[in-house]
DNA sequence: TCAAAAGTGTTACAAATACACCCATGA
DNA sequence: TCATGGGTGTATTTGTAACACTTTTGA
């Protein structure tokens, strides 16, 4: 703020603009990184692709305004989805109505759950962030950089915190994590190295076998939750309660209520949106959200992998995961 | 911008938000690193210091809006401050007057030369960025917080871009920008090894000395600057080009905040501020401009040092300057 | 028993650190 | 000629890359 002005203020004087938030999803989906996008259904832009995104409403912060846009477009709830600030667009024209200024956030969620067919409003897709990248979709306003932008900041994210294990269930394994981070950055990674930098990073933390098999599927109820963050309970508060930091210790995290824990979707009534496999976007997902050991697709065996969970995903890594810098465009195996 | 909305828009239909930018900007005087301030005039937080800013105007975009409103409140001219975007403020309480959401940026730039002393209007100061992190002093609005952003920006990209060049002028020694590097992070690097990394990395470029001879004080003027990075050129063209918004990434800066409500004094003449000597701020400098090719202050000898410039501020170094984690509070020898 | 994946060990190489040392200059 | 800072050389240490190898399971 600065000091001095004319003394008469008058706060209806402010020019006006309209603020707004969208969000850039992304979530992985066959072993390829996506964006959801959503349909317009109104001009400008009619048709068009763009970011979901609305009006930061009077009283509300603009984080809470990007979950809740996130939650009404697309039902992916604000547990669900890890959600950081990306940076504000305001180009004078970027809306050919009038001045919006738009607060544009990023999001990391798990494969979202198979979409309930109920489709109502806006038509949503998963589009490969390939089809961002090479230019190849037009999307409406200035949504194109903006993802750009988040998807830059994503893959420079994963390297140094912990925010890939948003794209994992709470609890996950190495292998499962590696991949995570082969798909975002488009390469492929030693699996010995990957599991030692793991290993030796802090906000990872192994889950002790011992500690599942006691605690049933259900939680205990006596001890409280966000305090003594014992199995289950942990990854639901993982990203909000990021307070214990990191500690040496080893914690008994866990993982939540089985599989179809997460898909209770009830935020709220008719949230989900058609998943159409519109042209862009591939047939619904058919990943099994079982508790089987085992990451990889086709396994016809292989030793039991041991589950690992992130104190917060937000936190940054002691040792950061070295990445050989990723092609521009698809290299595999 | 969103998709879908109620179908009947209407421009005025928008919650009343105003928009402003706040500027961070950061110097290095006497060995210390500082922020700029400026005393506030008016109610709310009369008296206290507060950021410069100032309303983003119609049709204006963002980046200009910081710009102006830093050349506005302290005479900064654009060409002289590295500027980039730092984060969104915008919790609903943050400006008693309004909902306001502001826009903050960091800039970095050489010592302010001496500044101008026809004191007008606002108050400014130099208050070392100690001064902010210990919380010792009370800053209006969520500005604290906004800087302690900044700061931690700042000293994330020192690492891995040449942004520490901004703090030099246009040509300086590997000295010079060392002692930057050691200001802002709080620590002592290694003469040699910093030498070296300087020569390594490719966004830093030695002045060839005959070509300095032989281009006097003025540049060639058949040439062009931007495409043949000559001496004295190439500074200037430097900071404007990194307009991408969003570079490559930072903190973990997951919170947002809020705004700054400032009453814009419009970008009229005398944008000279008193650099009083409040009590927050040390005697006006003295720092020679002249090109005396060794830096340290009370040298009495050595060999003379090689000039260097960077090609852009922005850039990314191709191999980090690695920092020994800075302690929290002041380590010197 | 075989293939596949988890996980460990080991070596080769590259980078960072520490520090000795030489060089050029002004006083 | 001496103190001082610029600049270089180099051994030590640390970290990464590559890859062989052991373990454990399902088919």
């Amino acid at each position: 703020m600065n000091s001095s002005s004319s003394p008469g203020y008058d706060p209806r004087s402010f020019p006006p603009v309209a603020v707004t938030v969208d969000v850039v999803l992304f979530t992985i989906r066959e072993d390829a990184l996506h964006v959801l996008l959503i349909e317009r259904g109104v001009e400008p832009f009619l048709g068009l692709w763009a970011l979901p995104g609305g009006f930061v409403q009077p009283g509300e912060d603009l984080e809470p305004a990007a979950a809740r846009a996130l939650a009404a477009e697309t039902g992916v709830g604000e547990d669900e989805a890890y959600l950081e600030q990306l940076a504000t667009y305001g180009s004078p024209d970027r809306d050919p109505r009038m001045r919006v200024v738009s607060v544009a956030y990023w999001a990391a969620c798990e494969s979202l759950a198979r979409p309930a067919g109920g489709g109502d409003a806006a038509r949503a897709a998963l589009v490969p962030v390939s089809s961002i990248e090479d230019g190849g979709m037009d999307l409406a306003f200035d949504h194109q950089r903006i993802a750009q932008h988040a998807l830059d900041r994503l893959r420079a994210k994963l390297e140094y915190t912990a925010v890939a294990t948003r794209f994992c269930r709470p609890e996950f394994t190495i292998s499962e994590l590696r991949t995570v981070y082969e798909t975002v950055w488009n390469t492929k990674l030693d699996p010995g190295n990957f599991q030692r930098k793991v290993r030796e990073n802090l906000p990872f933390r192994k889950v002790d076998p011992t500690v599942r098999a006691m605690a049933s599927p259900l939680r205990r109820s006596d001890t409280d939750s966000a305090r003594n963050p014992v199995a289950f309970s942990v990854a639901a508060s993982v990203d909000s309660s990021a307070s214990g930091a990191v500690e040496a210790e080893a914690l008994p995290l866990s993982d939540q209520a089985d599989s179809t824990l997460r898909e209770e979707r009830e935020a709220g009534p008719m949230h989900q949106i058609a998943w159409d496999p519109s042209p862009l976007e591939a047939p619904a997902p058919t990943m099994p959200i079982s508790r089987r050991a085992t990451m990889s697709p086709g396994s016809r065996g292989g030793r039991p992998p041991s589950l690992w969970t992130a104190v917060d995903p937000g936190l940054m890594l002691n040792s950061p995961i070295p990445r050989r810098r990723y092609p521009a465009s698809g290299e595999s195996g």
